[in-house]
RNA sequence: GCCGUGUUAGCUUAGCUGGUGGAGCGGCGGACUGUUAAUCCGCAGGUCGCAGGUUCAAACCCUGCACACGGCGCCA
C-alpha cells in the first residue's frame, strides 16, 4: 500500500540529494517520447522537471504499454533509481522499475494547452489561454509568475511586520467612494445599494489613532473600463497608514518597501526570473538604487521642454507619464501636485496651498504608477473646507470627519498596486500574466 | 466613452488581382533501444464568425450584425 502523503519532490532529486537511491515520485506528465523499446517521460511537479526512463525489458510489456499511454498532464507515480546522467536535462534521471497512472487523460479530449497554443503567450496571451486559464496555470510560465507573486506578497508582509506595523482589515462592502466616484461596483444589499471597496484607506484612518502603524493586503475593486496592460477591475492593494508622519516619511517607507520587494525576489526567485527572460541586473538596480524625487512643477517644465503639450494644473496622464519616465532607469517619485488635480483627503501644503502633499511612484520601462500616497488632510477645519470645495456631500464621510473631530494628528499613507509591481519586476507583458484569474471589464471567467 | 485591428481544423496559422481550402502542434495507427519541443510514414479532423447582397462562381468583393484583441481616458 502506497502512502498518500508526498515526501519527495523533484527539486530535491535534481539537487543531487538522492543519487543512486530508490525513490518514488508523484507528479504529472509534462512531455513523453521514445520508441517501442525505450520510453521517456518528463515528469513535472511543483518544484522541477525530471526525465524518467522506462525500458520495456525492465518493466515488462504490460507496464511499458500502460505508461506509454499516459498523455500529457496525466498524473502518475513512478518508482525507480536516481541516475546521474549528463544526457538528462538537469543532470538526473529516474530509471523506472515500476509505475502507475493515477489520473489518466482521455485521448479523445487531450490536454488543450499545446506548444502551439502557447506560441503567442509572450507578448500578450491569446483568448484561448485566458479561457483555459485553469489549465494554463500548470505551465512553466504561469508557475514562475505565481512563485514570484508569492515572494512579492511575502516580502510585503515581512517588511511591515518587521517594522511593527499591525495588519488590519477593512470591510469590502462600503457605502461611499474613496476616489472620484464613478468607478464603484454596485452590489444589491437587502434592498439598498452597497459598493465594493476601492481602497482600505478611509477605514485605516479610523484605526490610525488606535494602532498608529497599520497595513493591509487586500483586493480593491474599480469599475473602470480600462483596457490596458496595467489595469484590472479586481486587484491586490497593499496599503499602509502611519500616525505622526508627513509626506516625506511615507515616501521613505514606499521606497524601502519596493526596494525590499526587488531584493527579496532576487534572493528567492532568480531562477524563475531568468526562466522568464528577465534581466537580473535590472532588478538588482531597482533593489539597490535610491529613487529620486521630483516635484510636479519640475515634471511639467521638463515635459514642456520636450515639446509636450501640457499646462500647469493638468493631471499627468499615462501618455505624459510615459514620455517623462522614458529616460528613467529607476522608479521616480512625483510630488506636490496641484490641489485642483487631487481628491479632498490630500493635505494642502502649508508652505503653498496651491499644492498638496502627495506622491506617486512611477516605475520605469513603461509600467506606470505603482504607488499613490501622501499626507492626509488631518484637521477638522481643513477637511470640511476641502470636501466643500470639491462639492462632495459630507454625510457619507461623517465617520471620516469624526477622526479629525477627536484628536486628529498628522498622518499619511500609501497604496501600492501589488499586481503592477509583480508585472513590472517580472517583466510581464500584461498585468493579467501575474494574477491567477484576472478580472477586467470583459472577463469574469473562468 | 473614443481610436485602431482582427475572426480559416481542438490550438497556432498560410491562402496573391474571386476559379472545389494547405501546413505545424495535439490525437489515432505504424517504424525506431537514449530521446531532448525526438524523428520518419500514414489516418481522422473545416457549413473559412453570423446574416444578406454582387457574380456563372465568394474564405477572398459589398452591407449589416456579433464577438474578440490592441491602445487611450481613469487610476494602483
Amino acid at each position: 500500500m502506497r502512502k498518500l502523503v508526498k515526501e519527495l519532490f523533484i527539486g530535491d532529486v535534481q539537487a543531487g540529494d538522492h543519487d543512486g537511491q530508490s525513490v518514488e515520485l508523484k507528479g504529472w506528465v509534462h512531455r513523453a517520447r521514445g520508441s517501442n523499446k525505450i520510453w521517456f517521460i518528463v515528469l513535472r511537479d511543483s518544484t522541477d522537471y525530471i526525465q524518467c526512463v522506462i525500458k520495456r525489458d525492465s518493466v515488462g510489456d504490460e507496464s511499458f504499454e500502460a505508461l506509454r499511454s499516459a498523455l500529457i498532464e496525466s498524473s502518475v507515480i513512478l518508482n525507480g533509481e536516481v541516475n546521474v546522467d549528463e544526457r538528462a536535462p538537469g543532470g538526473h534521471e529516474i530509471v523506472v522499475s515500476a509505475g502507475e497512472i493515477i489520473g489518466p487523460v482521455n485521448p479523445e479530449n487531450p490536454f488543450p494547452i499545446t506548444e502551439s497554443a502557447m506560441e503567442n503567450a509572450d507578448g500578450g496571451e491569446t483568448e484561448f489561454l485566458l479561457d483555459n486559464r485553469h489549465l494554463y496555470l500548470r505551465t512553466g510560465r504561469m508557475t514562475n509568475m505565481l512563485k514570484i507573486r508569492s515572494s512579492v506578497f511575502g516580502a510585503i508582509h515581512s517588511y511591515f511586520r518587521e517594522r511593527d506595523f499591525i495588519e488590519y482589515q477593512a470591510p469590502n462592502f462600503v457605502a461611499g467612494a474613496v476616489e472620484g466616484g464613478s468607478t464603484l461596483f454596485e452590489v444589491p444589499y437587502f434592498g439598498r445599494t452597497a459598493y465594493l471597496t476601492q481602497s482600505w484607506q478611509l477605514y485605516a484612518e479610523a484605526a490610525m489613532p488606535a494602532l498608529e502603524r497599520l497595513y493591509t493586503m487586500a483586493p480593491s475593486f474599480r469599475a473602470e473600463k480600462s483596457r490596458t496592460r496595467r489595469h484590472l477591475t479586481e486587484f491586490w492593494h497593499a496599503e499602509m497608514e502611519i500616525a505622526w508622519a508627513g509626506n516625506s516619511d511615507v515616501m521613505e517607507h514606499g521606497e524601502a518597501l519596493v526596494r525590499n520587494i526587488a531584493r527579496t525576489i532576487l534572493d528567492e526567485r532568480s531562477e524563475e526570473l531568468e526562466d522568464l527572460g528577465r534581466d537580473l541586473d535590472l532588478v538588482a538596480r531597482y533593489a539597490d538604487s535610491p529613487y529620486p524625487r521630483m516635484r510636479y512643477d519640475e515634471a511639467v517644465e521638463t515635459l514642456q521642454g520636450m515639446g509636450v503639450d501640457i499646462e500647469w494644473g493638468q493631471d499627468l496622464d499615462y501618455t505624459k507619464e510615459k514620455v517623462l519616465t522614458a529616460d528613467f532607469d529607476v522608479p521616480h517619485f512625483l510630488t506636490h501636485y496641484p490641489r485642483i488635480a487631487k481628491p479632498f483627503y490630500h493635505r494642502p501644503d502649508p508652505d503653498d496651498p496651491k499644492y498638496v502633499l502627495c506622491h506617486d511612484l512611477l516605475a520605469p520601462e513603461g509600467y506606470g504608477e505603482i504607488i499613490g500616497g501622501g499626507e492626509r488632510t488631518w484637521s477638522e477645519k481643513e477637511i470640511l473646507e476641502r470636501i466643500d470645495e470639491e462639492g462632495t456631500p459630507r454625510e457619507p464621510y461623517e465617520f471620516y470627519i469624526d477622526v479629525r473631530r477627536y484628536g486628529g494628528v498628522p498622518h499619511g499613507g500609501f497604496g501600492l498596486g501589488v499586481d503592477r509591481v509583480c508585472s513590472w519586476l517580472a517583466g510581464a507583458d500584461h498585468i493579467r500574466e501575474v494574477i491567477p484569474f484576472p478580472r477586467d471589464s470583459r472577463r469574469v471567467t473562468p
